[in-house]
DNA sequence: AGGAGCTATAGACCACATCTATGAGTATAA
DNA sequence: TTATACTCATAGATGTGGTCTATAGCTCCT
């Protein structure tokens, strides 16, 4: 039958210290054990290993042969254990992200940096995408987990809230008459308003938000990045509706101020996203164990 | 505690056909058995290995990672078998020899042309030199037996006789008035002796011979070796003491005679030494096997 | 709904790996 | 010489843990 790997393991050992009570001590076993299984591998291959003598063994010519493949399986599996531990310890591995480019920046990147100076070892892949592509890269094993506005329905996969942020409308200093006033949505319609572009989560969200109240939110102008809507802001080309918690350096220069409505605006949900049924990473299971735990750390 | 390097065969085998039940079939285990060994494994690790489904199973990312170092590493345990396969059967292998020249010309030739034949895998390397010589090749593990006249007094080695060789005085044919007479030693002694070196055993036991019977025997010509003692009495120089079984060919051929003495001869013996407490290589055992078996095979 | 795959789990069982105790051999030292 | 201290080998007892059977849960396919 085929021969216990284990029996590699102590000839592995026998041979290399050249005495089977050293082998025996470092393999944690008795003297006995490793004679029995040193016979037992002769008695497999039908082939004398080792020539004893009074102050040891030393290896045939067939055993030193056998040694030379024997070892150089050890050594491998010595290396992946070693390989093991790291990933383990998160000393080494790899970690790949996806998400939109302003999760990425105004969320993660603080988190980003802390796991990377935690952890130097583990390589880091952002993937950014829209959230349709986040969710084929995910399914198709590309990233370990996404980061995206909730709500996802998915049955194959589990997102977790994570974090809220919250929703508002800014303008820049050309509008300063509007600081500390409370508009309603009637007195807000009458600013040229910037949107983000048709097809975003935010944009579906706050539509239907007006059209809730009876009005229809049109844009005066519609922008494709986070940044532009807040550059428009401060230029003064109208209001813009974006996430507060991406404009609060803005807002604490003074560039920028909140809008203050009379209608309480929904806050957003953010959530990592991995594949239901699926194992995580090492790397990505310490990252969302960090993201759980300490969230807000900015 | 340290990793039982089956589980790491149930891996291999688990990994390679994406299944615990195949992997279960290819080791002739069960299901469960091969289950209940990669979560000892992913235990042991404290990582997941592989995802499973209603298909079979997957490597995760860890489980890749192990399986590059599993798999070259079980690839080398599987031709260490398949060598130690090949060094029982002895399709592999070398069998390093030690004897004299002559020995080997004139009688171990057959049975290394045989050997050879038989396997054709096995290197043979041929070392010769003077008995002590090959002691010494012998005690350092320069080769694996040694082909040589007996007695050898030595603990460490063990000596099997494995032929007798029949000295005898062979003269050419200007000497050939002696073809059909019987010489006494006294007679004898009125040619002129070819012998072997003095430090030969055979010159030894033909000069105690001639002393047990009250003669000096002092050669007229002494040489280096065998050839030449049988070049020399051919030429018609004298009569030299040969090994009967070394000259055959020339007594066939007529080209010698035996010269036939009123006392008999001593033969010699010769045998196979090896290393006292020492395993002996398959090859080795294989030959001494063969030459025990079908002595004379000539 | 039923069947045929897959893997996971629970619990029983016994082979076999390991142990202790001892023997035999061989250096080294007293 | 005897004693000591190492080797490895052997015998027999022991108990652990690897393997089994039986079963459940799940997904996919007919």
């Amino acid at each position: 039958m085929s021969i216990n790997y284990e029996l590699y393991k102590v000839f592995y050992w026998a041979a290399k210290t050249g005495s089977l009570t050293q082998a025996a001590k470092a393999l944690y076993l008795t003297q006995p054990s490793v004679s029995h299984a040193i016979k037992q591998l002769e008695n497999s291959f039908g082939v004398t290993l080792f020539y004893r003598n009074s102050k040891g063994v030393g290896l045939t010519r067939e055993g030193t042969i056998l040694y030379s493949y024997i070892e150089q399986s050890q050594i491998l599996i010595s290396l992946a254990e070693e390989k093991m531990e790291a990933l383990k310890n998160l000393d080494s591995g790899e970690l790949r992200i996806g998400g939109s480019d302003s999760l990425f920046k105004h969320y993660l990147l603080p988190y980003l940096e802390d796991f990377h100076e935690k952890h130097p070892g583990i390589r880091l892949h952002l993937n950014h995408g829209t959230t349709p592509e986040i969710i084929s890269f995910l399914k198709e094993g590309k990233i370990d987990l996404g980061v995206i506005r909730m709500p996802i329905v998915d049955t194959q996969l589990e997102v977790r809230e994570t974090f809220q942020l919250q929703e508002c409308f800014v303008a820049g200093t050309r509008y300063a008459e509007l600081k500390d006033a409370v508009l309603t949505l009637d007195m807000l319609l009458q600013y040229p308003i910037i949107l983000f572009s048709r097809n975003s989560r935010a944009r579906m969200t706050i539509t239907e938000l007006f059209q809730s109240y009876g009005y229809k939110l049109a844009p005066k102008i519609e922008v494709g990045s986070v940044d532009l809507l807040i550059e428009f802001a401060r230029k003064g080309l109208g209001i813009s509706y974006v996430t507060r918690e991406f404009v609060s350096k803005e807002l604490e220069e003074g560039t920028l101020f909140e809008i203050q409505l009379d209608v309480r605006l929904p806050p957003s949900h953010v959530g990592i996203m991995i594949m239901r049924n699926m194992p995580l990473s090492m790397a990505a299971c310490g990252f969302i164990e960090m993201i759980q735990t300490c969230p807000l750390s900015k």
